[in-house]
DNA sequence: GCTTTCTTACTCGGATACCTACTGTCCGAGTGGAATAGG
DNA sequence: CCTATTCCACTCGGACAGTAGGTATCCGAGTAAGAAAGC
């Protein structure tokens, strides 16, 4: 099993926009800079964002995103769910009823499949957990001398 | 994020066994008759359940794949594990100390990456959850008009 | 000085290539049980 | 009837091909800000 580089990505650009604040938006370049990535490929996946309506982004000169609301309403699992996509990670292909059970009564498969239903829950409790925690909360846990060193990379960027 | 499909192989096979009882030791060749699988493919991921402990394996006629241990003793974990392998879900590349970051000291990333770390609370909780459940409790929710459905096609097989 | 036009820089969105990892297949080696031959 | 040999079915383990999805790049279209030209 493995997330995707783009979640990483994701929550860090949304970090970032989070503490310089909403003063003016952040282009995919200054992103890319800052963490050596990819810019066209970094921005599909803040497309993604702008899709799932975490980000709002303006076109045209002195452009770039923004986040749509403040960092206390945006959970981990909204920036997960918008990169990754809404797929579960176990995918049940009911295989209970191929082979031996497919001459089996229909009625025997009613209720979901026993496995499913427990990879399910353990599902939910990772979704919860990621649900629980805001872009805020994550934010509370960086070292203020961190936030001071994003924040004057970038007033030496743009200016 | 996906899970692979031998999560789900693994799982059903286990769960296979556990009810058959420990009489004779099952082939990968009745196994994939059962669930129509690939054989070769599914004997790869049984394999990995050997190395993991899960199951024992006897070569030669007759052979086949047992139960290391009670079913009881046995969590979704382990076998998520055996197949999946030990990586994490979410794997932190500390692109924080790339571009803006490069030039910091170093002092500031002492502490592990808050955002890896949110994530690891995430992965746990599911860890837990699969921990938390045993191969025993799967079987306790499987209907048993079901199980005697399986019990009756591996008779016919053997016979 | 004000308005209009033009240029520039940026985002958006799609099309495309690449590459990793998962899926699937094949074959030779080794092993244990059963059948067979010999005593 | 007992023992030893042979044979067969099965697992083991590795090598290898195919495929799906994630990664990465490029380019044209549309848009907004600023510069330049005209009134």
């Amino acid at each position: 099993m493995r997330l995707g580089e783009g979640v990483e990505w994701g929550l860090h650009c949304c970090l970032t926009l989070a503490w310089l604040g909403d003063e003016e938006p952040v282009p995919t370049a200054k992103f890319a800079a800052q963490f050596e990535l990819p810019a066209a490929y970094l921005n599909k996946r803040l497309q993604a964002l702008v899709r799932a309506g975490i980000l709002t982004s303006n076109p045209g000169a002195r452009g770039g995103f923004r986040l749509a609301r403040p960092p206390e309403k945006i959970t981990l699992m909204d920036v997960v769910a918008a990169i990754e996509g809404p797929d579960p990670a176990f995918r049940c292909t009911e295989i209970r009823q191929r082979g031996a059970g497919a001459d089996a009564p229909a009625r025997l498969f009613q209720r979901s499949c026993s496995v499913a239903a427990a990879m399910g829950r353990a599902e939910l409790a990772w979704r919860r957990e990621l649900a629980a925690q805001t872009l805020a909360d994550v934010m509370a846990a960086v070292p203020r001398p961190a936030v001071e060193q994003t924040r004057r990379w970038y007033a030496r960027m743009s200016s």
